[in-house]
DNA sequence: TTGTAGGCGTTATCAA
DNA sequence: TTGATAACGCCTACAA
C-alpha cells in the first residue's frame, strides 16, 4: 500500500538499518550516505508510520497533557506555556483532549501504552479515582488546577493549584469589607465536589466569620440544562435572582464568565453595574480585564501555575523526587465591577 | 514490561485470538467464552496497545480534526458539534491542534498513515499548498472556515464556509448606510492572504460602491508583537489610532475580539459607544452578544457550518463524490456597539 | 560504517 | 467455534 523504509532501502541500494539511522539521525553513518538517504526520501515523499515506531520503541521522550473542558478559555494561556516549557526541554508534547462524561485516568493508561509516555499533566476537572486505579498509572503524573475530593491519599499524586477555598474567602471578604451583607453567590450545581464546592465553602467561610447569616435564597447554583461556568448560565441565573425579588447588594459569580452573564441580565433590567449591583468573579481571564466595566476578579497566577507544573513533573521523571503540593496565592484584583456601599 | 494479550490467552487458556475476538467483539465466539476472557482482562486491568493495533488493522473508523488556533474561541462550539456528528456516523474522532507555525498537511500525512484514518477536517487557519503535496493525502478531507488562496485549483478539495468577502462588505456597507464615511478597519497583518485580506477587500469594495475614498491612516493592522486577533491587540491598535489624531466615526474590526478591544480602548480615553464612536466586529461569538455595549457584528452560522462540513466529508467517504464548495451566508447582527450618525 | 534478522503487540488468514 | 502463524512497519542487537 504505502511506501516503507524497506522500499526506500532498496531504492537506495542499502539497508533498512542505514535507512532508519539516516532518519532519526543517529552518529553511526556516514554523512554522504545520509544525505543520500534523506534525498531519496524527500523525493518519495516517504512518512514513517508513527505506531509502528512507537510499538518498536520502549521509550520516547513525550509527555501528554490531558485537559478536560477545553471550552475554558482560562486552559489556552496554560497549555502555550506548558507546551513552551516541555519543548524546552526537548521532549515532544501531546495534547489530549477528554470528554466531560470520559474517564480521564483510562484515557491515560491507554496513552501511555500508545505514546511510551513519560510524564502526564492532567488539567482541569475532577479528580476523583481509587487508588487502585491511580497505581496503573506507571509514569509520573501531576494534577494542574484540577479540582479535588478529599479522599484521595495526598501520596499518590503531585498537584499544582490555587487554593479555591481560600481565595473565594478572601473575595467574599472583601465584599463583605465594601459593606455588602446581602452577597448572592452563583456557584456550582448543588452536587458539585470539586472547585465549585470549595469556592462555595469559602463564601460561607467569610459570612460567618463576619457573623452574616447563611441564606439560601441568595445561593443560586448554575443551570444543569445550559453550559457550565458560561456566560448564558450566569444570565440565566442571574435573571432568575432578579426576578425572584430576594434582595442584596452584590454577586459573586464563581467564575468570570458567569459574573459577565451576570452583568447582562442586571443591564437588561435596566440597572447598572456596581451602582445597583456589585460584580465580583474568579479566575482572572483576559476578557474581566475587557469587559465594560472590568470585572473585580481573583486572578489566578496562569504562567507559574503552568510552569510549576512541569518544572514539578520534570523533577519526577529525572530526579524521581517524591509527590510535591504545591498551592499559588491568587490576587484579587479590584476593578470597576464592585463598589463600597455605607 | 506491560501486560499483553498473549498473556491473558495464557491466563484464560485460550489462543491470541479468542482474547482479539472478545475485544473487538467479533461473532465468531461463544457467548462463555467471550464473558470469561473478559472478566479475565478487567480483573488484571489489561489495556490493549493501540500502536499495535493500528499497525496491524488495515482500516479504522476514526476521523481527524486539525485545528489551526486553537486559542479562537470560535472553534469550541464548532468542534463540540463535529464530535458529535462523528460520533452519530459511529466514526471515532481525533482531534489534534497544529502550531501555528507547523504544516498541517504534513501533521496529516503522518496521521493518515498512524491512525488509518478514514477523512480529515481542516479547521481554521490558511491553505496554502501545493497541488503536489495535497495529492499525498490520500484520504478525503475538507477545510473548514479555512482561508485560501486562489491559487490553489478548487477540484483538490471540498470546503465549507462563509463568504468572508462578501460579508465583509456588508458590514462596511451597513456602516456606510448609517452615515459613517470614515470607517477605521482593524485589519491582519500587511501581508496576511487569508481571510483577513478578505475581509479588507470587503470593506475597501464598499467604500468605493460608494464613492468614498480609500485612506491608508484608517488602515490598522494587527501588531505583530501581540496575540493575532486578541482582545489585547484590538486594544494597542486602537489605543493608537484614537492618538494619532486620524478622524473617524466608526471602527470595523475584523473579529469579535478585537472589536472588544476596541471599545475599551475607546473608554479609557474617556468616550462611549457608541455615541462617540461606533463599534463593529465579525464572528458572532458569544461575547459579542454579552459585551456592554453588545456589539454589532456577522454572525457567522457555526453550527450549520459544522453539521455541513461533516456531511460533506461523508458523503465523500461513503460515497465517493466529487469535491463541494460551499458558502454559507451569514447574518448581519445589528446590535448597539453601532449607531446611525446625521 | 553497514547489513541481517528478530521482535514489539496486535489482527487476519487459514486450517482444524 | 477455536488456535497457530504470518504479517503490519519499524528499531536495534549483533555480526560483518
Amino acid at each position: 500500500m504505502s511506501i516503507t523504509i524497506v522500499d526506500i532501502a532498496k531504492m537506495c541500494g542499502v539497508g533498512v538499518t542505514t535507512v532508519s539511522r539516516a532518519i532519526n539521525n543517529h552518529p553511526d553513518i556516514n554523512q554522504e550516505t545520509k544525505a543520500m538517504v534523506l534525498q531519496c526520501i524527500k523525493e518519495n515523499n516517504y512518512v514513517p508510520n508513527n505506531s509502528a515506531r512507537n510499538l518498536k520503541r520502549s521509550v520516547s521522550k513525550t509527555i501528554a497533557v490531558l485537559i478536560k473542558g477545553i471550552n475554558n478559555p482560562f486552559f489556552n494561556r496554560m497549555i502555550q506555556v506548558i507546551e513552551n516549557e516541555i519543548r524546552k526541554h526537548r521532549y515532544s508534547f501531546h495534547l489530549q483532549r477528554v470528554d466531560p462524561h470520559q474517564d480521564e485516568v483510562e484515557v491515560a493508561i491507554e496513552l501511555v501504552k500508545e505514546k511510551r509516555l513519560k510524564g502526564i499533566v492532567f488539567l482541569g476537572g475532577y479528580f476523583t479515582h481509587t487508588k487502585e486505579r491511580l497505581e496503573q498509572l506507571t509514569v509520573p503524573f501531576i494534577l494542574s488546577t484540577v479540582g479535588m475530593t478529599e479522599d484521595v491519599e495526598r501520596n499518590l499524586y503531585s498537584s499544582v493549584s490555587v487554593n479555591d477555598y481560600l481565595e473565594s474567602y478572601k473575595m467574599a471578604n472583601y465584599l463583605i469589607d465594601q459593606g455588602h451583607h446581602r452577597i448572592a453567590i452563583i456557584a456550582a450545581s448543588a452536587d458539585d465536589r470539586s472547585i465549585g464546592k470549595l469556592r462555595l465553602e469559602g463564601y460561607k467561610k467569610a459570612l460567618s466569620d463576619h457573623g452574616l447569616p447563611y441564606d439560601e435564597a441568595l445561593v443560586r447554583h448554575m443551570k444543569g440544562n445550559i453550559e457550565d461556568y458560561s456566560m448564558a448560565n450566569g444570565y440565566a441565573v442571574t435573571k432568575e435572582l432578579l426576578e425572584s425579588g430576594t434582595s442584596f447588594t452584590a454577586i459573586f459569580a464563581i467564575s468570570d464568565s458567569l459574573a459577565i452573564g451576570a452583568c447582562k441580565a442586571i443591564f437588561d433590567t435596566g440597572k447598572r453595574v456596581p451602582e445597583d449591583y456589585s460584580v465580583a468573579g474568579f479566575d482572572g481571564l483576559d476578557i474581566s480585564h475587557f469587559y465594560n466595566p472590568s470585572i473585580t476578579t481573583i486572578k489566578q497566577p496562569l504562567d507559574r501555575i503552568a510552569a510549576e507544573t512541569i518544572q514539578i513533573l520534570f523533577e519526577m521523571i529525572e530526579k524521581k523526587t517524591a509527590h510535591i503540593h504545591k498551592t499559588f496565592p491568587a490576587e484579587l484584583v479590584v476593578r470597576d465591577s464592585t463598589r463600597a456601599i455605607q
